[in-house]
DNA sequence: CTTTTTTGATAGTAAAGCTATTATAGCTGC
DNA sequence: GCAGCTATAATAGCTTTACTATCAAAAAAG
């Protein structure tokens, strides 16, 4: 796949950090050593504790740029979703075909290319397993209506509208754009889980192949199950 | 719809409780008094001091009932779970055609039936709204694999297994209908979510017969093209 | 070379999660 | 009616997590 223009900027929304981890060599070792202790751990044994201690710093230090964990979480999140979005968009850039951007949609969804020149201290690999895991602890949240208020969700929701637009190609006036794009890009990602953790709820199996193939076929029969009804 | 027989009891996995909170006033107090607690200020604000306190007795006596506020998550979810389950199966039980069987499914799922009179301190439509917003925290946990090997998602699978039994019989030999189950049951857990909370990730609505409707366009559909396939 | 910003060092508080100990009240069997 | 068992209450305490405050040192900016 293509890996980033140097010029290109992931922006993620402000409200996440106080103090942006981007524009310090500590924050970015904050960001690289969180991204790989989530991954390990998982979310509810990260603390800041571990964290300042494995970059050598102090917890103090970590509270500088985020408030808690779970404005970290969103950070974190946010900044796959806006690359993933990235990704997308570039690879359906000049694509005629409507289907032909669905399924290089789904190709990028399920197998998100890893290599990241311009953000070292981003594994996206890591992060694609993050999403899987961790992902949907953002948002089922007390704080959800604030955090949304406030915009934390945004490259999350500006992900869903790139797939929901693909499927408003494919069927113009379908009504349920934003609903289809956001099980499908959803279920990719638990369907991945189920695999690893549950494998009786999952009879597609983990070959990323095969989980495109199920979802191209929901997405396709979902707009024409609507389209002659 | 119809309630409980008299003689029918729902089966909570044993490995989620210390000591059975049905053999207990005390018991019953604690399970009735968690379910309002957890859906009024959320799973993470919810903890067994707080609980302790409002069913007037002690921390050390609500330990004795359940290791943690983890495993009193499951036993909720998956008593009402395997409620789920009895609902659908009764309901679908001497329907013939297996499309209808399908439609009566969904409505189960959209709208589950609220008078339990078998269990007075199981609200069911509190666990509903648990269900919607604090359901998937039970499985994404670094416990999984162990939870999964005692056996504490067996009423959350049979449920899937019922669901699947019916795409079964409306498309014998389809190789996926876990997985379509899966992400039909949870489709319309976090639709509902969604149009409380990120309205933009739902042009469904919120209306049951609209969610109903939606995902059985989306099951047949998804069925309709593998067959054409 | 001085001022401002960033980080480190250290301390401490409050709440959550969990365990242990002892006392008391009620029931069970004899 | 009493011995013994069980369930709960009362109390205490420990550990970890989450978070705040203060001050000094180092580094960067002017």
């Amino acid at each position: 796949m293509k890996r980033l223009l140097a010029n290109i900027q992931i922006k993620v929304p402000e409200n996440t950090f106080l103090k942006d981890p981007e524009g310090s060599e500590l924050g970015k070792r904050i960001i690289e050593e969180s991204i790989r202790q989530i991954d390990e751990y998982g979310l509810e044994a990260f603390n800041f504790k571990k964290l300042a201690e494995a970059v050598g710093s102090t917890e103090a230090s970590i509270y500088r740029y985020f408030e808690n964990k779970h404005k970290l979480l969103l950070y974190i999140t946010s900044w796959y979703w806006a690359w993933l979005e990235y990704q997308l968009v570039f690879g359906i850039a000049n694509v005629a075909a409507a289907s032909e951007k669905l399924q290089r949609a789904l190709h990028i969804l399920t197998e998100p290319y890893s290599g990241q020149e311009n953000y070292p201290h981003m594994q996206t690999d890591a992060l694609h397993r993050i999403a899987i895991s961790e992902s949907s602890k953002s948002y089922f949240t007390r704080t959800v209506d604030d955090d949304n208020r406030k915009k934390l969700f945004s490259p999350y929701k500006a992900l869903i509208s790139r797939m929901a637009e693909i499927y408003l190609e494919i069927l113009p006036n379908y009504p349920h754009s934003h609903s289809l794009a956001v099980i499908v890009v959803e279920g990719i990602l638990h369907q991945s889980y189920y695999a690893a953790h549950l494998p009786s709820l999952n009879d597609i199996g983990q070959r990323p192949e095969d989980i495109r193939t199920f979802f191209q076929q929901l997405s396709l029969g979902t707009l024409q199950q609507f389209q002659n009804k």
